[in-house]
DNA sequence: GCCATAGTTATCGTATACGATTTCGTACTC
DNA sequence: GAGTACGAAATCGTATACGATAACTATGGC
């Protein structure tokens, strides 16, 4: 659980792609193969994970790709059926809906868990991180955007003083990044209110707002990314919102 | 995930636990008995859960015992370190603080979005459990007051528009199982306002109260014991308190 | 021409086997 | 007597092998 695919810096994710993260048993390494492929999108929702050739691919027996199989089942990023096989799963748009709001109440707790901990190198780095993300709005690189959402919010959690919130939120990253590399849709607007609602979110914290201010803010971003989602959607997802 | 150890009432438990719970795969098997063994307490924190030795006992080979204790690892009850083996996990008092934590956070969520979909019938049933609590405390009976105090959320959740969400609580409710076996003392006077904060709880449901009132209710009930238990805590710990 | 059924193939599930690693005990040295 | 080094036992990690199950295909009957 140390070295989840979303729980490091931009720079450092292709890095480590690059090096194909052998480290190890073969185990760790199937895990961590067949985890980045997900999350990448090299195999997209649906995708049939045939154990015996993820096996040849890697150089290793089916028994650790199972086992690697098995531990991507237990986070949501693989569908397991018993003598039929594995496929990515998360095509599912109500799957994105539980999904988005599950990560809208763990990640209003964990900034506000984080708030007072977080200090002005910190919120200095996140301003940064976010003035980024304006000029891939000007040059229009949503691949960019995306991965730099997640540093600004990594930037804000880095010292989140539960591990397990902080856990929840990167399994909710990952299941995303599998959604979003066949599914998403870039809704018009939305992106650049994104932006200001990180401005906002970091003057909140800059002031030490209490705790449920901050909090609320923060469910409040993640679910306007939700509603505006919805606001595309079929109408049978949109019955099923709460 | 559709057959947590604990998503069932208190009645059915003890009825699996008879039978076994021989549905399914060996793998499939593997993991119900271990998880039973630990949520149960027979395993207890700290033991040593060696491959061979389950396995023999379960009259399978070491393969699916492996898968089994690889899933219960990615559920946070199994420490599994590489080339050393497999221990039950939770003693850790801080690991209780993180815990019950995360619970507050996702119980009060999961209160809030159940609550327009409790109908009277279920808190009729709900009412019914927590006067069996009640009666606990007076023939002193904890363990069975444990039970009820699940099941009494169980009738809650049970229309839970957000199977994400409910699972997270389950697998809370699990990790605590796995720790209460142990370590977990008794708060004096703590389970008489338990029993009252369901009772007011009920209320706010019944009356239609906001989604705010009800998630800040529900999970000041969950956090009440956690600083119950604070209180009693050794200061290291109580330093962690955020 | 279409449906049902039998045979074939692909893939999964598990047992067994063996090499790798760690731990524990013992003997040897200082 | 204490510490270290060596060796044996226990346990883990993975490969291979084979039986079991489900999907696919082809053949025959209607």
């Amino acid at each position: 659980m140390t070295e989840t695919a979303v729980g490091i810096s931009a720079v450092e994710r292709s890095a480590a792609d690059a090096a194909g993260t052998k480290t190890g048993s073969k185990s760790e390494q199937a895990y961590a193969a067949v985890k980045a492929r997900i999350v990448e999108g090299t195999y997209t929702p649906g995708y049939r994970l045939v154990l015996a050739k993820i096996a040849e691919d890697l150089g290793v027996s089916v028994v650790p790709v199972r086992e690697a199989i098995r531990r991507l089942e237990a986070e949501g990023l693989v569908k397991f059926e018993r003598n039929i096989g594995a496929t990515v799963s998360g095509i599912d748009p109500t799957e994105y809906l539980y999904t988005m709001q599950t990560l809208s109440i763990i990640e209003g707790a964990a900034t506000a868990l984080s708030a007072p901990l977080i200090d002005s190198v910190a919120i200095a780095r996140a301003r940064a991180v976010n003035a980024e993300m304006r000029d891939c709005l000007e040059h229009f690189d949503p691949v960019r955007f995306t991965a730099l959402n997640q540093d600004f919010h990594s930037v804000l959690f880095e010292h989140c003083p539960n591990p397990h919130i902080l856990d929840l939120v990167h399994r909710g990253w990952n299941r995303l990044a599998s959604i979003r590399a066949s599914t998403f849709r870039f809704v018009p607007g939305r992106a650049h209110e994104s932006v200001d609602e990180h401005e906002a979110l970091l003057q909140l914290i800059e002031s030490n707002a209490d705790a449920d201010t901050i909090e609320q803010a923060a469910r409040r971003h993640r679910a306007a990314t939700l509603d505006a989602y919805l606001s595309l959607a079929p109408a049978a997802v949109q019955a099923k919102t709460i």
